[in-house]
DNA sequence: AGATAGCCGTAC
DNA sequence: TACGGCTATCTC
């Protein structure tokens, strides 16, 4: 018998298969889509069995050396789901199998993930006699439930344990035990609203396969999701819900689990290599009938698909842009509904300009939830215009912003506090010669880190001390200018002692658990203030919050990106709706110094409508998503003449060949040279041209051999950089 | 990715 | 003619 193996490596030249003789000994074992380790050049490499078959074309065939793993191997579904997903983004066929699968799977790092095991025990059938009392106890024990823990036993008494051990009246026997714990369900339902109610009984009678939920914060969109999910798995079928990042996984778990009796799995970048390992098999062995996780947990191999849920739909995380393959969560979803034969339900309270487009065309079934579920209004939005403010600015705060934070303090209320981070970073620039400090490898600033007092690279973790002198001019005259919310949280606290503020972001939340600890701690209302960047705009819930401050509503406005109003008024509505979930009506106070730019214009008056119909005519007219497809198109070398002259040819390629789009560039990227390579980008705008991938696919082709330039596709992207 | 075979220039 | 550097090709 011969295999088909394609090798791991992530390369143009050899995503292919080649074809490898299987040993007698494997012929009974070896299936479709397992991971074997076969020799290659002089290499042992992993690869995927492709195909299995009679003989080759090829003569002299090696031998496939091992099976990696006997038990999980990439299912039919899975097999086609890559092919699928290389045609969408042009990358190796390899690295679209890759990213199905955990990397703690791979044999290489196996060896330090391992399966965890529990002592249990339970009773031979030898006869026994004589025993004492608490001999007695541990086999009345076993006797009720069959077997019995370790540390259990223990608990009664150790000595006791090794005498029954000893006369072998007890065998010992090891049981795998999952690292993460799943806590037991009480099924708490609530009882959905007639609106939600509604939501439900339309999706499940419409024939559509995807709906968009279109509901206002605290509209109560997981009960429709959780109602929904409930329905397929009493069809005796499968759920996947995704939400955007860590940040919304432990609560969303935490509601699933409270009502829901079939187990869930959690999958998501907080977890361990070993947890995933084991959250992964557990879904693998069938186990569990959700998944619950973010982007890549669309490719969990549950089985009979009845439900997949993008939560927070117009969240950037969904598209995996920094690395290959460049994939679109949406898209992935679309192909495991056609091959499950499943819905697809995205929800949001600011839908993603291309989802709702899509919804008014028909080509998604439309849901609104307009109200929230306490029956309260939105919280009321006041705009403070920071230019007229600018002799009583204390610090980063307007005067109202500061009472207002006073007066919920008073009355025993919380408070969200957002920093606008978006577009901005903590940077050293000298106040004589306005130098700014930058990375020798990539053209980019070094942000400043307080936490290590140094200074780094973003991009390609280049660090270097923190500098007081500046290397330019010799000033002692540099100067932070960002503001991190360590910053803020100083200002505040001189201006209001007795504050107690909790800050959440980037640095505070890195550390394993924290995340989870802070959401805790605040909900006990341990703190008056939550202080944070975007990550408090997602999805948090707390009862007592009334007040809602936006620090800095400007800067992602100035990002160029033709998102950056969406972005921005996305992040408003979003960090609004954390106020006034519960008994009280909310307030919000946005401070800015564009108070008439119409993001923010819509945001305060909670105008989606306002906002999509406006942004879509300069769409229009911009011939912008979802007027137009985007293709970002990077190419990077060390040898910027070279380099240049190769981007114009390539771009003359495209526009010779191509009629009917638009071909812009070559420019020089935003970040200009990273890790050493200069890089350019040229970008196409297009609506239908039929000879678009063939076209790309001739260009990748005739530089995959060159090592001296590098291209990056990336289909509907989010970033330009 | 990493090894190798072929092609050029130039150094002695 | 011998060696180094560059590039294209190949790995089942």
């Amino acid at each position: 018998m011969v295999a088909g193996v394609l090798i791991e490596l992530s390369n143009r030249n050899i995503d292919r298969v080649f074809d490898y003789n299987v040993p007698a000994y494997l012929i009974s074992k070896i299936k479709i889509g397992m991971r074997v380790v076969v020799p290659f050049s002089r290499l042992h490499l992993e690869g995927f069995v492709l195909e299995l078959k009679d003989k080759s074309e090829v003569d002299n065939l090696k031998e496939i050396e091992k099976i990696v793993d006997q038990d999980i191997f990439l299912n039919q579904e899975q097999i086609l789901l890559g092919r699928l997903m290389k045609e969408d983004t042009l990358s190796t066929l390899i690295s679209c199998y890759q990213v199905m699968l955990p990397k703690a799977l791979k044999a290489s790092i196996n060896s330090n993930v391992s399966k965890k095991y529990d002592t249990f025990y339970k009773l031979s059938d030898k006869e026994f006699t004589k025993l004492n009392k608490t001999q007695q106890q541990i086999i009345d024990k076993i006797k009720k439930e069959g077997e019995i823990k370790r540390s259990a036993a223990l608990n009664i008494s150790s000595s006791s344990l090794n005498t029954l051990l000893k006369k072998e009246i007890l065998i010992p026997f090891k049981k795998e035990h999952y690292r993460l714990k799943h806590t037991a369900n009480n099924r708490t339902i609530h009882k959905l609203t007639s609106e939600q109610r509604q939501v439900v009984t339309n999706i499940l009678e419409s024939k559509a396969q995807t709906h968009l939920i279109y509901g206002v914060t605290g509209s109560g969109k997981t009960e429709v999701y959780m109602e929904l999910i409930d329905y397929y798995l009493k069809q005796g079928k499968t759920a996947i819900m995704l939400v955007p990042e860590i940040s919304l996984t432990p609560q969303m778990i935490r509601r699933f689990e409270e009502r829901f009796s079939s187990s869930i799995a959690a999958l998501h970048s907080a977890l361990s290599d070993g947890e995933k390992y084991d959250e992964y098999r557990r879904i693998y062995r069938g186990e569990v009938s959700i998944v619950i996780g973010a982007r890549s947990a669309v490719f969990a191999p549950l089985k009979n698909l009845g439900i997949i849920i993008i939560d927070e739909e117009h969240s950037d995380s969904y598209k995996q842009d920094a690395m290959n393959p460049r994939y679109d969560t949406l898209t992935v979803a679309t192909h495991r509904a056609d091959f499950n034969n499943a819905k697809i339900v995205l929800g949001s309270a600011t839908p993603s300009l291309e989802s709702f487009a899509r919804a008014q065309k028909n080509v998604y079934n439309l849901l609104c939830l307009p109200h929230r579920i306490n029956g309260k209004n939105l919280p009321h939005i006041e705009i403070v215009d920071m230019n007229k403010e600018v002799k009583y600015i204390k610090g980063h705060f307007s005067r109202l912003l500061l009472q207002k934070i006073k007066e919920k303090k008073q009355k025993h209320e919380q408070i969200i506090l957002l920093l606008n981070r978006r577009g901005y970073a903590s940077f050293l620039t000298c106040k004589n010669c306005g130098y700014t400090v930058k990375c020798p490898n990539c053209d980019i600033t070094l942000t400043y880190h307080k936490s290590s007092n140094n200074l780094r690279c973003h991009y390609c973790g280049y660090a270097e001390k923190y500098l007081t002198t500046c290397p330019n001019c010799g000033e002692k005259a540099l100067n932070d200018l960002g503001v991190g919310t360590e910053k803020v949280e100083e200002e505040l606290l001189d201006l209001i002692p007795d504050l107690k503020i909790l800050r959440m972001d980037f640095d505070t939340t890195s550390r394993k658990g924290m995340h989870k600890k802070i959401i805790e701690s605040f909900r006990k209302h341990e703190y008056d203030v939550l202080l944070g960047t975007q990550i408090v705009a997602k999805g948090l819930d707390f009862d007592k919050v009334t007040l809602v401050g936006i620090i800095n509503a400007d800067t992602s406005l100035n990002i160029p990106d033709f998102r950056s109003s969406e972005n921005t008024f996305s992040l408003l509505s979003q960090t609004s709706g954390r106020s006034g979930r519960s008994k009280e009506t909310g307030e919000v106070i946005i401070q800015t110094y564009n108070k008439d730019h119409y993001a923010i214009k819509y945001a305060s008056t909670h105008d989606y409508l306002g906002f999509y119909n406006k942004e879509m005519s300069i769409r229009r007219t911009l011939k912008y998503p979802p007027y137009y497809y985007l293709l970002y198109l990077r190419v990077s070398s060390k040898d910027n003449n070279y380099l240049l002259k190769e981007a114009t040819k390539i771009k003359n390629t495209l526009k010779n060949r191509l009629s009917a789009t638009i071909v812009l560039g070559p420019t020089p990227c935003n970040i200009f040279k990273k890790n050493l390579k200069y890089r350019y980008s040229i970008v196409l705008k297009y609506k239908k041209e039929e000879n678009l991938k063939e076209l790309l696919n001739k260009i990748i082709d005739y530089y995959k051999s060159n090592k001296n330039i590098t291209i990056d596709l990336d289909f509907n992207p989010i970033h330009f950089d």
